[in-house]
DNA sequence: CGATTATATTCGAGCATTCGAATGTTCCTT
DNA sequence: AAGGAACATTCGAATGCTCGAATATAATCG
């Protein structure tokens, strides 16, 4: 029974997952830039990367700070945004379970479920095994 | 300078950043599971919750192991999974700058590039400042 | 075998995202 | 003030995503 706002969690993920954003919130991790730097670091039409810095500014991930006719664009989560960076670029190996691995992890949960809370049997199945 | 593949790494993402497809990753977490409980848990129709773990799978999230007529899902990079459920749901304060602080943070960066890279002179801007 | 259970796949409609082109706005600079 | 630089916004077309309905497949039961 665990539980996440899933909601708003999916929608900080999606803000998160487009190539070009990703590449303009590496480029910021390195420090604060303004939308021309950001233009010739990532390679996106100008439009294009203010476009993906409104979908990251109303996802609370960057803000920016005016100056004069400059906006200088910064991380406002930068530990958030660089664990994600630093997550997606690990790469664990692939576990593979066999079906036995599997019975055994389950009669490990159910007796865990059964000690704690009260009256959790399992679903009912037409399958004997 | 920084590079990730933002490609596979925005691919990687998208497959997160379902609010369904997150829940059923929280309840894979917990244990391995048949579609049957999944769909109790989760609220959803069959179909669509086959659908998404397929997209799990495509997205080497998830896998399953045959049991019978039931296949039971299981996380197959569990550690990846569960760092990404628990850096969602942490909340960073969102940090405010200034243009005083942004501008020190300019000047640290530039400062320590001139420092390694050498003719990394910054690009040029019409405006003083 | 025939029925039923468990799950997957296909299809199509509706909705959302993405990008470039064009245009706006604001702030310099002269 | 006029012009240009820096950036944002709007629009429309193309593409992609999501879901339910229907249908398919595979295993098991009787």
């Amino acid at each position: 029974m665990p539980t996440l706002e899933t909601q708003p969690a999916a929608e900080l993920l999606k803000a998160f997952s487009h190539p070009t954003r990703l590449a303009i919130l590496q480029e910021l991790a390195t420090g604060p830039k303004c939308v021309t730097d950001i233009e010739e670091l990532v390679s996106a039409r100008q439009a294009n990367i203010s476009q993906h810095l409104s979908v990251l500014r109303y996802a609370r991930l960057v803000d920016y700070a005016q100056d004069g006719a400059l906006r200088c664009y910064y991380l406002c989560r930068p530990k958030l945004v660089r664990d994600m960076l630093a997550l997606v670029e690990r790469d664990e190996p692939i576990v593979k379970r066999t079906p036995e691995q599997i019975q055994a992890d389950k009669q490990r949960l159910e007796k865990a479920l059964a000690q704690k809370g009260r009256a959790k049997s399992p679903a009912r199945r037409k399958v004997s095994r």
